[in-house]
RNA sequence: UGGGGAGUCGCCAAGUUGGUUAAGGCACGGGGUUUUGGUCCCCGCAUUCGAGGGUUCGAGUCCUUCCUCCCCAGCCA
């Protein structure tokens, strides 16, 4: 394998990929490590698939972890959603479901023992003294007027702490490093703290809980770990996570490696914010359409394909990046352009009236589901003589270029005949297109003819009598602003919020079969995008879809370079 | 003005230890095919690798100086 796959490997997978050649182990083990406080969201996405696709690729295992050491922030809801969210991205942990609380007495076995060497005291300072006498970027710190005790007394404070003697903040348990490193991570990092607080997991069993660096670090050694791999904003905490497993007889000696996290244009990828959207009302939850969170881009319409490729196209590496929404849109219509069932649907109605067309007849059109893709079968569409078409596919006075209905034109209907059009009826008031009438020529049944007239505009339609009537939720990008954290002065990314990034249509005919929709069902609505029935609110009596996203234009663009 | 990182096409990103004309994708522009102005297929798109010096027959790849950007001063992760 590593000789088939030489030629794109990341630097990470390079890593892993000499690491196991050397046979400086036997097999990858990965890890993916969320914290159970919020929802995941696309930069989560491009971590799992990094660590459980090395496992994948290598042969290897990932396991799924929850860093949860932090009893006031932390949820069962959460750790259920993450469940779901990595399975539905496709991968699988098998047994490997860990908690970091799991590892609580460990922990606090391998903290004691750091007191004995020497290397943790407790410290009686407040929040507020340890944080002044850290120093600052340029100045050392300050020793703790309480970094010399001794072992025993050190031992008996941190029994204490953990029997629940002191209140929250009263005390924590330091490493004892160095003051006056470089590297503030390494200025006496605190390795506990008290918290009589209720936990998601060990309830109140503990009142002194962990720090991350502590924790996860030793959780990857009792993992067996091979390569730890998380975002750059932790490189300056490698030294301690080293320092931490050097200086403690673990089972096993894991390494950490940083990559770039993701950032994505017209949207905001940090748990924090989008708390903040959902809380404050800016979107209906954490599974909004327009929020990329994992459940937001599921109930949006992408599919766990498309955002496997997506990870895949956008690659690794250490230098910041902001990719653009785009190449997220474009891997989700390369997913589904192969596999989504086409059908007909208008979202802005206008009714047509086949005047040569018999009023009591119907007609039904058996259609290809996918014309390149014959084995996705078909469907029927019933045809009459009253339509929808869209309103954009008829222009009174047609711009130049512009090759859909007009007075005196000829288009095709999809699947069906050739119509001409040949008067239009207007509201006397508002002079809008009330009706627009056409003839159709029997001849051009199925939509050819042989006699090689030239009909180059084919529009969408929709029987009106025999159309099933559907909601349709139009969205667009979450933020008006490629980059919405680049505020003004006195703004916040907040207001950036784009208003428009979702429209209702709350009626459009749209044909019969997809009335029989299940939620989730994924469909191409011929020229006009990718849609999905919704997963919370569509069902056999009330039908909704939502647009993942559109098709490409290039007539739209055309049109707007001539204006 | 401490430490740790990063700078290759508008956006991602390859570029193994220096050796012809600097991958690929997205975006963009042009053309062809087409019963979706979709798809698909062609073609174009960095004499240049943050900048300046230097080493070398030869440098994005080595040395050097400088510039810019990101991360770190939670009892968060």
């Amino acid at each position: 394998m590593s000789d088939t796959v030489k030629e794109h490997l990341d630097f990470l997978r390079t890593i892993v990929d000499e690491d196991l050649k050397s046979g400086k182990y036997a097999s990858v083990a990965t890890r993916f490590p969320p914290e159970p406080n919020g929802y995941l969201h696309v930069g989560h996405a491009k971590s799992i698939c990094l660590n459980f696709g090395i496992a994948k690729q290598f042969g290897g295992t990932c396991n799924l972890r929850f860093d949860d050491t932090n009893p006031s922030k932390e949820e069962q809801e959460y750790v259920d959603s993450i469940q779901a969210d990595v399975n539905w991205l496709g991968f699988s942990w098998d047994d490997r479901m860990y908690f970091a609380s799991d590892y609580f007495e460990k922990l606090y076995e391998f903290a004691e023992m750091l007191i004995q060497r020497g290397l943790a005291y407790v410290d009686d300072q407040t929040a507020e003294q340890i944080r002044e006498a850290r120093g600052t970027l340029t100045e050392p710190g300050i020793d703790s007027p309480y970094r010399n005790r001794s072992v025993d007394e050190n031992l008996e404070l941190f029994r204490r702490m953990r029997a629940g003697d002191f209140p929250d903040g009263a005390r924590v348990l330091r490493a004892k490093i160095d003051m006056s490193s470089p590297n503030i991570v390494m200025r006496d990092p605190t390795l506990y703290r008290i918290r009589h607080a209720h936990h998601h997991r060990t309830g109140d069993a503990w009142c002194i809980y962990p720090m991350y660096d502590f924790t996860h670090c030793i959780s990857d050694a009792l993992e067996h770990i091979t390569h730890s791999i998380c975002t750059l904003e932790f490189e300056n905490n490698r030294e301690l996570y080293d320092w931490v497993l050097d200086n403690l007889p673990v089972p096993s000696r894991p390494r950490q490696y940083e990559f770039a996290r993701l950032n994505l244009t017209y949207v905001v990828v940090s748990k924090r914010r989008l708390i903040q959207l959902v809380s404050e009302g800016h979107v209906t939850g954490w599974d909004d359409p327009r929020m990329p969170t994992i459940q937001g881009l599921r109930r949006r319409g992408f599919t766990p394909e498309s955002i496997r490729l997506f990870a895949e196209r956008i690659g690794v590496a250490r230098a910041a990046n902001t990719v653009e929404i785009e190449m997220l849109e474009a891997c989700l219509r390369e997913d589904l352009n192969d596999r989504a069932p086409r059908a007909l649907a208008v979202l802005r109605p206008v009714k047509v009236v086949i005047t040569n067309y018999p009023e009591d007849q119907e007609e039904i059109f058996e259609c290809p589901n996918h014309t390149e893709k014959p084995e996705l079968g078909t469907r029927q569409i019933p045809f009459s003589r009253e339509l929808y078409i869209e309103q954009d596919d008829f222009r009174e006075v047609p711009p130049k270029g512009y090759h859909r209905l007009s007075p005196g034109k000829e288009v095709r209907l999809r699947h069906a005949y050739y119509v001409t059009c040949t008067d239009v009826l207007k509201d006397p008031e508002t002079g809008d297109v009330t009706e627009i009438r056409c003839t159709y020529d029997p001849a051009t049944r199925g939509g050819w003819s042989n006699d090689g007239r030239k009909v180059k505009g084919t529009i969408h339609w929709v029987s009106a009598k025999h159309a099933a009537w559907a909601e349709v939720r139009l969205y667009d990008r979450l933020f008006t602003k490629p980059d919405p954290m680049a505020v003004e002065e006195g703004k916040d990314f907040k207001d950036y919020v784009n208003p428009n990034a979702l429209e209702v249509l709350p009626n459009c005919p749209v044909e019969q079969s997809l009335a029989q929709a299940t939620p989730e069902q994924f469909f191409q609505f011929e020229r006009l995008g990718y849609f999905v029935a919704d997963r919370r609110d569509h069902g056999p009596d009330r039908l909704v879809f939502n647009r993942s996203v559109g098709l490409r234009d290039s007539w739209a663009k055309q049109e707007k370079k001539g204006a």
